[in-house]
DNA sequence: CTGAGCACCTGAGGGC
DNA sequence: TGCCCTCAGGTGCTCA
């Protein structure tokens, strides 16, 4: 998936196209990760606004319901002219007054799509549960070395749990890691208070960063513009395996943790 | 509560 | 060209 810089480009990609009413959805698979039911409701009702929250995307409508969105691991959503061709993957269909058409496109069908009502929207359980947004003040070294100190898991493993934070996914954790100096494997509970305060330094520039430059562009990941985004360019263990690290040269190394690939440096992560 | 493993699904790429 | 295998940006669920 697109993790969360991703998921922000394609919010703020898709903005400048709002507010557009729906006239016509079309639902062309039975399921996402769960049942497509209800998305024909929202014909009549507008688009006004997305957030995004964790990696969710959050469609707010005229008809005080939010569509709640996610990407999965290969979604993908995109304004198009109804002049182009459908291709396989695109499930769902959203006909807008402007005659554009906002695609969501999603081979492996990991993605999800729930119609919510809007005044329910806080408490639902996709939701309740998630840790501190990365890019803001309720993501400090404080809170991570306290969600931290009853778990032995890697550090890299961690990362990835979005109760101790959103957004960050298999590529973003090795490299946040890469730049804090951290290697992955470090228990959790190890990590003192000075490197929580780096990690959460490099977590947030990391993100902020792969934003800034329009996220990155693997397999599956457009603009909604069709541009891609040229953040990969910038890896510095992601994919490198074998390979020099850019700072001192050593082959980076790859390893698996909790069935995800995981890139290092051993010079510049020691421990 | 934590942690390990599986589940969902398609497509791309490599080896033979 | 075809077949079989592995791997891929996520995350909810079950079970110990």
């Amino acid at each position: 998936m697109p993790e969360l810089p991703e998921v922000e480009t394609t919010r703020q990609g898709l903005l400048p196209f709002l507010p557009a009413k729906i006239e016509q959805v079309d639902v062309r698979a039975p399921k996402l990760r769960y049942p497509l039911q209800g998305i024909e409701q929202l014909t009549g009702s507008t688009f006004t606004n997305i957030e995004r929250r964790s990696k969710y995307l959050l469609f707010q409508t005229s008809s005080h319901t939010t569509l709640l969105s996610h990407l999965g691991m290969t979604g993908r959503f995109a304004v198009l002219d109804s002049s182009v061709p459908l291709a396989k993957a695109d499930h769902v269909i959203f006909h807008l007054d402007t005659g554009q058409q906002l695609r969501y496109h999603d081979p492996r069908r990991f993605g999800i799509m729930l119609p919510i009502p809007t005044v329910e929207l806080h408490e639902h359980p996709l939701l309740v549960n998630l840790g501190p947004e990365p890019l803001t003040n309720d993501f400090t070294a404080t809170t991570l070395h306290s969600s931290l100190k009853n778990r032995k898991t890697p550090i890299k493993v961690a990362l990835m749990d979005s109760k101790v934070v959103v957004g960050v996914g298999n590529i973003y954790a090795s490299e946040s890691l890469f730049r804090a100096g951290i290697r992955p494997t470090r228990a959790a509970n190890k990590l003192s208070k000075a490197e929580c305060t780096t990690l959460v330094h490099c977590v947030k520039e990391t993100l902020a960063e792969a934003i800034a430059a329009g996220g990155s562009s693997l397999k599956d990941f457009a603009h909604t513009d069709g541009k891609l985004g040229y953040f990969q360019a910038q890896f510095n263990v992601y994919g490198r395996a074998d390979k020099p690290c850019h700072t001192c040269g050593t082959p980076i190394e790859k390893l698996t943790q909790a069935q995800r690939s995981t890139f290092y440096c051993p010079q510049c992560q020691p421990r």
